[in-house]
DNA sequence: GGAAACTATTTTGCATTCATTTTTTGTCCT
DNA sequence: AGGACAAAAAATGAATGCAAAATAGTTTCC
């Protein structure tokens, strides 16, 4: 084969007509953005080698801007730049994984510590409220609105930490982990569900009462569990996965 | 004024022989590096603007590789990028300045609770060595040498977590707030000191214990209380700071 | 027939060049 | 003299060009 990257026919991103409310003045900016959520959403395979050549074609650029968001998101931990050899896709092995959940553990292990500074009575409302909406999910074997409720709740602790340094590393790393986490929920083990949504009980009743020591380490272990969730579902994907094309 | 820099005569890291341990074959990298080094040491004035073709006299590099550093050290949050109107060294708010505490004091306190899972005895006794060391400083008032051991049983603690991705994000937050943390260890506020010296006892007893929990706590509030000492020197550094030349 | 070696093509790294935008300088008018 | 407008100078953003390295392809030799 002479490309590396199997054209999948998505066009990375497109102008989208500026749908999100993000926009980038700058052309790099546009590419950095455009770029990540085109790695962080899987569109290029695991450690697949990617010609600067073809993604210029595909974005429409020249190489000199596509190279610095290559620099960024290498920095970024998303790709890894050999030298002379070009970027690839980060591959992440299981301790490498093992990793980013302990720093994702820690990281809101102190959003939650923090947050029980400064929380409102409203916010936790908010979240008593997702957590009741995921409560519904859970019932009815709902695995996405599960999923993407559980993130909104995770995300809503680390908005209430009212720290931006917190929420841009947080957003980073969960930006790394993203398709493993996603993956990994949906290893649909019965009891590890019954588990975390218990874990989120101890996690509310603690943000209640802003007891931030016992919130960081409530959360730590629910995260910590789910790494290992997460883990045990890569490494024995077989038993309950779809029969894979 | 016609430069914005005033010329310290600082070479920015001079190729330096590569006296230290890491090479760096790509051109991008070395400047990264050494363009990292010379921000974190604090030899660009704050908020400064730095253009770039003063940049790339001073380090005899065209415009590309330099761009390529400059975004990769704005993605790193140590300059901002203002579009169309070049790099300034980030000038870091009281709010800023907070919240960086906040996140190390996070990270740390979970590389706390991660050494205790790994960390031996060796590694325990290694430590204890430092903070006599660091003890031996405090009695003769050698405030250099103690905020060095300092940060070395920090770091320590750090390399014990056995966390390569945690280590990273660390040595990236400690970067951005380098400067003040020298400077307001300069606080000799004889009381804060006795006061450190009592937490870093109870991290070393906790550590002993393998305390996980425990020590996450005990980190926590160390770096906490570092975070205020600092905040305070800053806001009145004229009471005991020596005369400014 | 297979492996090593040599050549050709591709790809990366960096320098240079071009087009805009910003900033500065100079001039004119009130 | 001071401020406003305009032109010049400089700086940034992006594209192109060129040398070096790597990969692919072909040939040669055992």
């Amino acid at each position: 084969m002479k490309s590396t990257i199997p054209d999948t026919g998505v066009p990375i991103a497109p102008p989208a007509g500026n749908g999100g409310d993000r926009q980038e003045a700058s052309l790099h900016g546009e590419i950095l953005l455009r770029l990540r959520d085109h790695v962080v959403e899987g569109n290029i395979p695991d450690g697949a080698r990617v010609p600067e050549r073809q993604l210029c074609e595909m974005l429409g650029i020249s190489r000199t801007p596509l190279r610095e968001a290559l620099k960024v998101l290498a920095a970024e931990g998303l790709i890894e730049l050999l030298p002379n050899r070009g970027a690839r896709v980060r591959q992440l092995s299981q301790r490498d994984l093992e990793e980013l959940f302990d720093v994702m553990a820690g990281l809101e292990s102190l959003a939650g510590r923090l947050a029980c500074e400064a929380i409102t009575d409203e916010e936790i409302t908010g979240i008593e409220h997702l957590h009741y909406e995921m409560y519904g999910h859970y019932l009815h074997r709902d695995m996405h609105g599960y999923f993407q409720t559980n993130q909104r709740i995770h995300e809503s602790i680390v908005a209430a930490a009212r720290n931006e340094a917190l929420k841009t590393a947080y957003a980073n790393f969960a930006g790394r982990i993203r398709r493993v986490r996603y993956s990994a929920n949906f290893a649909r083990k019965r009891q590890r569900w019954a588990e975390a949504m218990r874990e989120h009980e101890a996690i509310l009743d603690a943000l209640r009462r802003r007891a931030g020591s016992e919130l960081s380490d409530v959360l730590f272990q629910h995260l910590r569990n789910k790494r290992t969730a997460a883990i045990e579902h890569l490494t024995e994907p077989q038993e309950d996965a779809p029969a894979s094309p």
